[in-house]
RNA sequence: GGAGAGGUGGCAGAGUGGUCGAAUGUACCUGACUCGAAAUCAGGCGUAGGCGCAAGUCUACCGUGGGUUCGAAUCCCACCCUCUCCGCCA
């Protein structure tokens, strides 16, 4: 969420950073919004001040016994005005908060201008593709071939975009999560975390995915009418951590690293990648998240980036980094990195890791916010990126480590995660 | 699921209709004393927001939402959460 005094104070310069993600902000209707809330909320505190005033002589006037009847005349009638001021003054409020609340954030000035994904700008390449002497199959077919990737029983048991993985696969899936918590939690100083899968809608409005993106969720129903969601991914019950608090200087940053499953509904994806493990609506992603004072932020994010990429690094997997433009970023991001892993099968890169720094906006949703120097309290930036997801990790391995006879190399950073074994079948 | 207790400032803990944004203790900050520290003494010390150039001033907040009242931390209703015991359970 933006904040509403940089609205009030810069609105030009708020509207041409958003026109940059190709968001345009409706500055009339903030004009408008923006000044009946003023009025509105000067007249009503405006009668509660005469009313408190008026109520505390009564009390005054009561501990000395006297007569009140001519105060009380003048208070009683102030109530309609009362009453209807309060009420237009929280409907307006509430329609401000509602508005601010709508508008992504500002990207930062070393976001690469543009509208869309054609116009993301490659920041370093890792790794030389492999070249193979044999037809080069995709992961469905290898993993098929294996009998550890099954699609079509996954599709019985639950439907489209499900998958069931077996045997040594799915232990490779298990180790690559467990490589990559080990990896954060001993080399890189991050504290591993178990979290909920379900979460509250307060939670989920705190990291920006309600109340804009609810349709990208699944939710369950509770028998009082309210609902669980389920995490789209482990930043939303990792970051609201330090929802409503106030953190001391010393304990920052907090740096966390959480191995959960993500549901994501893909509304609106329908007909993509509909081949694979690539787009499933539950997959394991061990996630990063910082949690820093503002100073802090944008080399936490380069150091969280390179976190990930350690990861693609220490299997050996060819990768890009791309600063994602203006028009390609997420609603809440201030930066983001994507992290683009060799397909061969696909001959491209394909996304494996996303990691954004939020700066204030995710965390003044959550008020979340620690003491300064100066002994004040200061909204936390915020970071999270993904360190990896592990179905496309497993994917990326599955292709890139495919042999000729139909085998699967276990990449030799990983054999320690997977009791030695060196080749998955054959 | 059944029975009971409770949610007040960083923490502890008073307050059961009016001068209560809230005693007191503790923590913390500033000053005095001291060579320095401790102890002691004095002062300060919640959050969010409005208006104002500023000094300042006003509003809201005592789990949440309603209600009664001129006035609610305090009374009424509903809900949420925590704790204890019983039952059930991975």
């Amino acid at each position: 969420m933006l904040d509403a005094q940089l609205l009030r104070s810069q609105l030009a310069f708020v509207q041409e950073r958003l026109a940059t993600r190709g968001y345009t902000l409706d500055a009339a209707r903030f004009q408008s919004l923006e000044e009946e809330r003023k009025r509105i909320q000067t007249d009503t505190q405006d009668l509660q001040a005469r009313r408190n005033a008026a109520s505390k002589q009564i009390g005054q006037l009561k501990g000395k016994g006297e007569d009140t009847s001519s105060v009380m005349a003048e208070v009683a009638g102030l109530g309609d005005a009362l009453k209807a001021g309060e009420e237009r003054l929280a409907v307006v409020l509430a329609d401000m908060q509602a508005f601010v609340a709508s508008l992504p954030n500002l990207p930062h000035e070393s976001v690469p201008v543009g509208k869309s994904e054609a116009d993301n700008v490659e920041v370093l390449r890792w790794g030389t593709p492999r070249s193979f002497d044999f037809e080069v199959k995709d992961h469905v077919d290898v993993g098929t071939a294996l009998g550890g990737l099954d699609f079509e029983t996954a599709t019985k048991i639950s439907g489209a975009r499900f998958t069931l993985l077996r045997g040594g696969i799915a232990r490779m899936h298990r180790a690559l999560a467990q490589f990559m918590l080990d990896t954060h939690t001993l080399e890189h100083g991050y504290t591993e975390l178990y979290a909920p899968y379900m979460v509250n809608a307060e939670s989920m409005f705190g990291t920006g995915q309600l109340p804009k993106f609810e349709e990208d969720l699944f939710a369950v129903p509770r028998g009082d009418g309210s609902k669980f969601y389920l995490i789209p991914t482990a930043e939303v019950p990792v970051t609201n951590i330090v929802r409503d608090t106030v953190q001391s200087a010393a304990s920052l940053p907090l740096k966390f690293v959480c191995h959960t499953p993500c549901f994501r509904s893909e509304a609106g994806s329908y007909g993509r990648d509909t081949r694979g493990m690539i787009r499933q609506h539950q997959f394991d992603k061990v996630e990063l998240v910082q949690i820093v004072t503002p100073d802090q932020s944008w080399a936490a994010l380069e150091a969280l980036t390179g976190h990930a990429e350690t990861i693609l690094q220490r299997l050996e997997l060819p990768y890009r980094k791309i600063a994602l433009c203006t028009g390609d970023m997420g609603f809440g991001a201030a930066k983001t990195y994507d992290l683009e892993v060799w397909l061969p099968a696909q001959n491209t890169y394909r996304e494996i890791s996303s990691c954004s720094n939020f700066e204030t906006f995710q965390a003044r949703r959550m008020q979340a916010r620690f003491k300064n120097e100066q002994g004040k309290n200061e909204i936390l930036h915020t970071l999270n990126g993904s360190g990896l997801a592990v179905g496309r990790t497993l994917v990326a391995i599955l292709e890139n480590y495919q042999q000729a006879d139909g085998s699967v190399v276990v990449p030799a950073a990983l054999r320690p995660w997977m009791g030695g074994v060196e080749r998955i079948g054959a």
